[in-house]
DNA sequence: ACTCCACAGGAAAATTGGGGTA
DNA sequence: TACCCCAATTTTCCTGTGGAGT
């Protein structure tokens, strides 16, 4: 029997236009979203009386439709002025520096003309690039940066200010900026010189509360399944763990996009919570494997060496035997070692991606240090670290810990209870303050 | 009160590597 | 091919620090 006949039988059981809950997917509607996307033309219908739009800084937590209402009303703008409106989008989190920024900009305001290469030319030569484009055009540019807060985080806010000063100054006042950021705190970071530029219309788009994001599911999940599909109950959990995720509804979609799947694969009638739940186990192992896989090179051998070190003990790690690992397993498979200090910045990296959780404390006598723990199962990340061509021929082979302190009585070193224990109070005390 | 451990993390120098020009 | 420019990445060098031991 073909092993994929059962996947054909069960064809539009569940049904599959899932397309349609892909993130790159853009809706025509905006449920909950009015009043933003009319304060929006608002702001940007001052093009079809010839004016030059104010700059728009627009904030709201990550799943709660900046990016897609914005591309939504650009659209819409583009088709009432018959294209006399050149917009351009770029992420700047991808694209982090000033050159990085200008250049994407260049290679997207026009086709016409050589593309910039990614590296190589100065400053200036681009500049002159992008005023002559932006000449060459006719009417607007509208130019979005979303997750504009990168650009502000590097060096201080010079990149944003640069990039701000070079496209207003160079395009005789015909280019708008719309700022897309996810935190709220930006604007405390920024200097008042960018501010100002930055500032002159700020929109803030609030999280969804459960039952929107339930009347949001309920509108995207129409064309996608028959109804009476997916159960009422399902639709509510998803809501339910979505507003508990800040009221994101991106991650709310997801997640009814991969119970489907589930119940699919299962061969289900219906989808009910029980999909639900699987499909948020399985969108957290996701982001994990994700994560763990496009780690550069030796920010894995540090992961491995701090798992690796981890196994050997329950006592909670310093970064002097991360480091000692580390080495030794970058000796075992022939590469270069990095110096401690990146190392350390290379750990800060995987705290904040949440694979590691670390916390300084002093020792005294036996000095200053941070204590790492994975943060997850050992065996699913050291899987996953494995699966690197050129971590694969680590399998099976071992470091010898290098334990320091371990004769220290007195003041034992944290056990993994003591860790948690730790941490619960460093988190109370963040939140009085 | 003072020392001193074992680092954290800032600043600046050095290296790397794409891309240009002569 | 040799050499210059530039940005990004790493290394080198450095100062700072919480608290057990004295």
């Amino acid at each position: 029997m073909n092993p994929f006949s059962k996947y054909i039988n069960s064809e539009n059981k569940v049904s599959a236009h899932l397309e349609l809950l892909n993130e790159s997917f853009i809706p025509d509607s905006f449920p909950h979203r009015e009043e933003e996307i009319q304060h929006l033309v608002d702001i940007l219908s001052s093009v079809i009386r010839n004016t030059r739009p104010s700059n728009i800084l627009i904030y709201g937590k990550t799943g709660t439709g900046k990016t897609s209402t914005t591309r939504h009303v650009i659209s819409l703008l583009k088709e009432a002025t018959n294209d006399r409106v050149t917009t351009c989008y770029l992420n700047c989190q991808v694209n982090d520096t000033p050159y990085s920024v200008l250049t994407t900009i260049v290679n997207g305001l026009s086709d016409a003309g050589e593309k910039i290469p990614l590296l190589g030319w100065t400053t200036d030569r681009i500049y002159g690039e992008l005023v002559s484009r932006i000449n060459g055009l006719s009417g607007f540019v509208i130019i979005i940066l979303d997750e504009i807060d990168k650009l502000v985080e590097k060096s201080g806010g010079d990149s944003l200010y640069v990039v701000l000063k070079i496209l207003e100054e160079s395009t005789l006042s015909k280019v708008s900026i719309i700022g897309i950021t996810n935190d709220t705190n930006i604007m405390s970071q920024m200097e008042p010189r960018i501010k100002s530029r930055m500032n002159q219309e700020s929109l803030i788009f609030p999280p969804y509360n459960a039952t929107q994001l339930k009347d949001i599911l309920k509108f995207r999940l129409r064309g996608v399944t028959n109804e009476g599909l997916v159960d009422e109950g399902a639709i509510s959990l998803c809501a339910a763990i979505g507003a508990q995720e800040n009221g994101d509804a991106r991650k709310v979609i997801n997640l009814m996009r991969i119970a489907i799947e589930i119940a699919e694969r299962n061969g289900c009638e219906k989808v009910t919570e029980k999909e639900v739940y699987a499909a948020r186990d399985k969108f957290e192992m996701d982001v994990v494997k994700e994560t763990i896989l496009t780690l550069p090179l030796h920010n894995k051998i540090i992961l491995l060496s701090t798992i690796v070190t981890q196994e050997l003990s329950d006592k909670l790690l310093i970064t002097g035997e991360i480091m000692d690992n580390y080495r030794a397993i970058c000796n075992e498979l022939g590469f270069q070692a990095l110096t401690s200090r990146r190392a350390s910045d290379i750990l800060s990296e995987l705290e904040e991606l949440g694979l590691v959780i670390t916390t300084t404390k002093s020792l005294g006598r036996y000095g200053r240090t941070r204590f790492v723990r994975i943060n997850g199962d050992l065996a699913i990340f050291k899987k996953y670290v494995l699966e690197d061509d050129n971590l694969s021929l680590f399998k099976g082979k071992n470091v010898t810990r290098q334990a320091r302190f371990d004769n220290i009585s007195g003041e034992e070193r944290l056990t993994k209870e003591g860790f948690d224990e730790f941490i619960n109070k460093m988190d109370q005390s963040d939140d009085d303050s």
